[in-house]
DNA sequence: ACCTGAACACCGTTCAAGT
DNA sequence: ACCTGAACACCGTTCAAGT
């Protein structure tokens, strides 16, 4: 709060005429952000794609400020209902039906807000010791890491997380196990 | 720092003469509470089971402390090595390579301490104006909701990411579409 | 209507000093 | 070896007041 009152050239408190506290500003900017996502079309294609493509435009405005995905994780329901709204909307076309809705939906909100408040492995450092015993596994893989981007473990998520929906709704049509 | 102080009956610089900053006690505290948790053996069941033993035996030290789960999601490999390592090894043994343990862990990772940070969303309250459109879907699906318990989204999100796995490794076996 | 100033109760951390 | 005290540069917020 200071800080932002610091840059518009106002004092400390001038913020607190528009708002009542920080929470509240905060929620205002994540619902501006969220508000410039567009909702595809309900026939536009089949659920998979169209759960993709809002997840999609989603990260698109969270990678232009990773910052605020903390606040959007934090509060489910501060999540512009419009959005929220619209992939309850996309789980039920799909075949999903009452708290399954709401499962499938928080598994989404969890990933693809929790996603930027990972910091990625560093390579660790092969001077400061304990370099890799022979079954550190993590240090075998290490190269493969490198060539990895904040891209590809988004596809990835996304993917797993499209398929097991997918196993989520086979599983409800032919129950083989016991709920 | 100031609080750990107090309560302890030190001065405020007395955790200082430990460790360096908050971050190296932080660090302390993950690595204490993920040491506790134990890797199944390497024969001891199919890789579904194990992964989810392991993932279970975090979630139940998160339980009793939840707030440290923030650090945690925050910096992957900060995470205990032999946990890191013992869940990479079971995604090996399932069949994955290269990169794609990674992007595997990642996504566990992710969800795992991502949850911790989401608070549920709560019913909106009907007298405090725009209490629902006749589309609002959220609205419609809230009394499913209620009777949804913790327990059930974690569930239901290790389900998910499981039969997603299951299903990234099938597609690598037999690669219908290109890569 | 829009903003300021002083004050309060906090933070993490540096640095020099004490026993 | 283990800790203290004073100080610095921050926070979010209350409250009364100014134009």
């Amino acid at each position: 709060m200071r800080r932002l009152s610091r840059e518009l050239g106002r004092s400390a408190m001038a913020p607190y005429w528009y708002v009542n506290d920080k929470r509240e500003l905060l929620d205002l900017v994540t619902r501006k952000l969220l508000s410039e996502v567009k909702l595809p079309e309900p026939d536009s294609g089949p659920w998979e794609d169209r759960l993709r493509e809002v997840v999609t435009g989603i990260d698109a405005r969270l990678h232009d400020h990773p910052g605020i995905a903390a606040v959007m994780l934090e509060r489910m329901q501060n999540t512009d209902r419009r959005l929220m709204n619209g992939i309850m909307e996309i789980l039920l076309d799909a075949g999903f039906e009452g708290a399954d809705v709401f499962l499938s939906y928080a598994m989404i909100h969890t990933y693809l807000f929790g996603r930027y408040q990972v910091v990625g492995v560093d390579t660790p450092d092969p001077a400061k010791g304990l370099p890799g015993d022979l079954e550190d596994t993590l240090q075998r893989l290490i190269p493969h890491l490198t060539k990895l981007r904040g891209r590809d473990f988004f596809n990835y998520g996304v993917d797993t997380i499209i398929a097991g929906l997918q196993a989520q709704l086979a599983a409800k049509k032919r129950p083989r196990r016991r709920r």
